[in-house]
DNA sequence: TTCACAGGTCAACGGTGTTGTCATAAGGTG
DNA sequence: CACCTTATGACAACACCGTTGACCTGTGAA
């Protein structure tokens, strides 16, 4: 049973479910992304996607040797589609920009995806691109080569992590969410000043700011710190 | 059954288990510590815990509504431990750096309670105290009341979804682990430079900066920001 | 000494990922 | 066209999971 799955090109025959439907690892990783997108993260399971596919779960065994294997595939197919709406202007810090910002959002609509997908290789076509594409970005905007690959890591790692991070939230039962957002206006906000004085001073400002994502503060600090980066270095020579 | 939790304030009698063991939410939650630094973090669950503690898996539920909670507890215990072994010096650039690393070792030190509580607010006594005195290094070195709201959530953030990030990662089983960084030496290191001339030109760069987390070089950035960013606030009073 | 009930146990429910085994139709071959 | 191989589907079972309702019992206050 070591593998079940044969590989993607040497598939040959087309047999149909009980139900009609004809697998195929495009239908099943597009009916996953369906079934987050509209039912959240913790509907997917492989038994839930076996009956939306009209297939026994146990089927997918034979286009995935694990459900691992087939986040990664989401993941992969995510990390396409954020990169296929992006146009890039030639500016890099704008672009790079928007690039996390697109990320960061692709993350949010597909919690569970963005989670397993943020500490993973997924060493698939897509990602291939996307670090291709980052790092021509960097060097062409005149970071000399360990330069480029530590921004260019920092800046990825912080996208997927963000990402993951906020969209963990989104996935919440919405009970558990609106206890969350409370906890701040509720708890934080009535602390005594004596006991307190930092949090009682800025209470306002962290009821406002703490129900808000912190990726695009963090990214400007991220890109306005290699801005000044490669000024310096440019400076230099 | 809607409360089958007492209060740790109101519990009174002291019954032992079958097997002899007295239960507290401190022994519970020091032993889930031990069973996710003992057996890594798939090791934690309700029934394990239970084994573990000589325990029926139910009695837990005296203690705690669901697993949920549990982590909560988990991670608060957490945040106390890491702020306790820190030693502010009055520099709020090293002490934040510190902090962020001493946060960041804290959550790879235990992967599954760093993956929850990197998307949850206790609410709990640790964490409240975490919140004033970060706040307070950031006010205390001159930072504007919504600029120190706006710097601690993104230096919170990030530290706790580069943590999670980084610790989703160990927590991989060893084989898929090495399978991972396997990736960029077989993968990334033999794209020739024709289609992938970036890649090529900086295979040596990646595979050595990718195996090590960005962690630190993300930090530092951000601090560099918020310290241009004081400086110029700073300049124009 | 009594006795309410906190705090333990037990059994069951419905869910999960995964795998060993079997059945069958697809599609290449003669 | 008929045959045979085998890819690919289905089924049933396994071991685990979190959670809960019902029950039992020893504790400790009155």
């Amino acid at each position: 049973m070591s593998d079940r799955v044969v590989p993607a090109a040497a598939r040959r025959r087309r047999r149909p479910t009980k139900e009609g439907v004809v697998l195929s690892e495009e239908l099943i990783v597009a009916t996953a992304l369906r079934l987050i997108e509209e039912h959240g993260a913790e509907a997917l399971s492989v038994r839930r996607l076996g009956r939306a596919l009209g297939a026994d779960p146990s089927s997918l065994y034979r286009y995935f040797r694990h459900t691992d294997d087939l986040m990664l595939a989401i993941a992969d197919e995510l990390i396409g589609r954020t990169l296929r709406t992006w146009r890039p202007t030639g500016d890099w810090r704008a672009d790079l920009r928007d690039l996390g910002l697109r990320m960061h959002a692709g993350a949010l609509a597909h919690p569970r995806a963005a989670v397993l997908s943020s500490y993973r290789v997924t060493g698939r076509a897509h990602e291939i691109q996307a670090v291709e594409t980052i790092l021509g970005v960097l060097r062409e905007a005149g970071f000399p080569d360990p330069e480029a690959v530590r921004v260019y890591h920092a800046f990825v790692d912080q996208a997927l992590a963000f990402g993951a991070l906020d969209s963990a939230g989104t996935a919440l039962p919405k009970a558990a969410r609106d206890a969350e957002s409370a906890v701040w206006e509720a708890t934080y906000a009535r602390l005594p000043a004596d006991t307190h004085p930092h949090i009682a001073a800025t209470a306002r400002h962290l009821v406002a700011d703490m129900r808000r994502s912190s990726y695009p503060a963090a990214l400007d600090l991220l890109l306005g710190a290699a801005a000044a980066r490669l000024a310096e270095i440019q400076r230099r020579t």
